[in-house]
DNA sequence: TATCATCAATAAATCGATTTACAGAATTTG
DNA sequence: CAAATTCTGTAAATCGATTTATTGATGATA
């Protein structure tokens, strides 16, 4: 019978001892390393099993340069959206046998940098940041500081230090533009929630650029605002309030979940009816939109993929499979056509452009 | 001008060297033991500042027993609930001073299992275990088992060996009972999209006892389903197909989020409007069901109280601060009356009940 | 003044793994 | 058969902190 009052774990030791080899021995079989004769090798499998023995992955990690761990840094986790890729990026790693460390930066750029500092702390391997802002935030700002392995998530363009992935932002808001002017829309609104992101600042973008190529005259309004409080609210209620029926767009393009709530929630408060008398596109599909009335149309971010190629980009630097310039990887969207907006639906009021 | 080509990271002991001190008396320092004379302590701090000196989570943890870090498994990322709760407990456990490791179990009693054992390879000084399933599943079983300081939340009820907090699914059902017989309500339909969790089950029986108690002669009808796949969707669908309107409820409970998702999908479909054809009230509020037409009434639970209450339980149980018997807590959640159901709302169809 | 506490500081052990450097055995080569 | 080479296995160093045991120095007490 043991001494200890409390079963202390088995370490490394306990399990050469009980196989009757070294520490060392029983590493590389555990490491997979070749060179030990297949008697010694059993003998250890069979004292872990016995001894129910489990690697300390602190311990293990303590001695190398490169630590078995990654760290992923994003805006909130509120927010299915990054919930989704934190549990795509969690699976990612540990099928490469890498622990996952996550943070929230809730959406604040000082926190955001702290939290790299602190992904260095515990010497990750490398880092997923999903920047609040941009490739030029604080936390990039940060990992360049610190010189760490990284890659940029969302919300970013490309970048001349770390591959960057993100959806197609400007592509899929160009669709958007097809889409609507394709309808006959002459008069969109564009609604943002918050000037920081540029995930935002790039759907934007690519709908005015696109829509100013097909038809020159088309009037693209722009409600922009930044983040906190209720500013982007009242922003919104003072531009409808402000407006004569006569002069409001004929469709309206969300540029966030956030803002497609927003929206959705004051055209019902005025009565303004979608899609009869204004259509309504959202960037970036949720849940409730296919079963709120009316259905709204959106793009759909294929988040998974994003997460597993993010992952795979950053784990082939890791492991130097990758020593080529910054890729800037971009994921095609989709559009998910429903009632809110779409080929049935009349464009409500067909007015010649010229103020 | 160092040696070395990459400017190795600051350890304690060139903090050490460049304060004229030796190694412990800088750990001293940093941890805040007090015989330290102040000069030194001064030195010190200049050395840290100096040598822009931060501790390795990593190897200060090793030493240790109790390690400064505290492990989180969540059912899913990928709900705002669950994602909330996790943002909660990191700022708690950061105020205290503890890291906090999180992994999703993604509604697997196998996976959350062994997610707990891999806390516990962490040696974590303790454990939040939001159980897929409820405090007798796999993942508590695993903490009994390894002897883990742990506190249990969500779809918990009491448990002889662990602290427990979550929402009070009971009371907050009965109130929704109290309100919809309070309308007049005396056919309802309860949702659950799932059998395994136990808070869906705590959910359903503090509806249906207090509805029972009020009025024996209420008509309760509950679709129940096991989660995955479409069969919540199709038992939905069969019960109002199968269903003559005239026998149909004047009101819906939906005990979880995505039931009521479901459900609201459902009900619009078959053109059945809410709230006059049928009332509809949920269990767990989303920030688009104020948005949506109508706007839905639902149970709000206050997941940030949660999360702190939950952390500190949990941070008093490994601090020795409390050894008394394990406790039940309850957090009393909110009923936010929308348009989907309330005392504007007249009862669709009052009648006698009576086969 | 001699003896006993008290206080500050440190050297060395420790946590649990990995890695390095080296030794002995087995095998191949000249 | 001796020398060179390859294989296996181990002792010891290492990662970066914390903790323990011990040593001096200082102050208090008899």
């Amino acid at each position: 019978m043991k001494r200890e009052e409390r079963p202390r774990r088995a370490t490394i030791h306990d399990v050469a001892r009980s196989a009757g080899v070294s520490a060392a021995t029983v590493s590389k079989v555990l490491r997979g390393v070749a060179t030990v004769r297949k008697e010694n090798a059993d003998r250890v499998r069979t004292a872990v099993a016995e001894l129910d023995y489990r690697m300390d992955p602190l311990a293990s990690s303590l001695r190398n340069e490169s630590r078995r761990i990654i760290g992923a840094v994003v805006p909130d986790l509120e927010s299915p959206f990054f919930g989704a890729l934190v549990t795509g990026l969690q699976d990612a790693a540990e099928r490469a046998g890498y622990h996952l460390i996550v943070a929230s930066s809730r959406e604040s750029e000082e926190r955001e940098a702290e939290l790299v500092a602190r992904m260095n702390d515990w010497r990750v391997a490398g880092t997923l940041l999903a920047p609040v802002r941009s490739e030029r935030g604080r936390g990039a700002e940060t990992l360049r500081a610190l010189d760490m392995q990284a890659v940029l998530v969302d919300r970013v363009s490309d970048d001349e230090r770390y591959d960057t992935v993100s959806a197609d932002n400007y592509q899929a808001s160009a669709n958007v533009a097809d889409f609507l002017l394709g309808l006959g829309h002459r008069h969109v609104l564009l609604h943002g929630a918050t000037q920081v992101s540029k995930a935002i600042r790039t759907r934007l973008a690519g709908f005015t650029e696109r829509a100013k190529a097909l038809d020159a005259g088309v009037q693209v309004d722009t409600v922009l605002s930044d983040a906190d409080a209720d500013v982007p609210h009242r922003s919104i209620c003072k531009y409808f309030e402000t407006r004569a029926p006569a002069d409001r767009p004929t469709a309206v393009f969300s540029l966030s979940q956030h803002s497609t709530l927003r929206v959705a929630a004051e055209l019902r408060r005025r009565g303004i009816r979608v899609p009869e008398d204004i259509a309504l596109v959202g960037f970036d599909d949720a849940d409730w939109m296919q079963t709120t009335w009316p259905s709204i149309t959106a793009v759909a971010q294929p988040v998974h993929t994003m997460a597993e190629h993010a992952m795979a980009t950053l784990l082939a630097r890791i492991e130097g499979n990758n020593d080529g310039a910054p890729v800037q990887h971009l994921e095609a969207c989709e559009m998910l056509v429903r009632e809110s907006a779409g080929p049935e639906t009349e464009v409500p009021r067909r007015r010649t452009r010229g103020n």
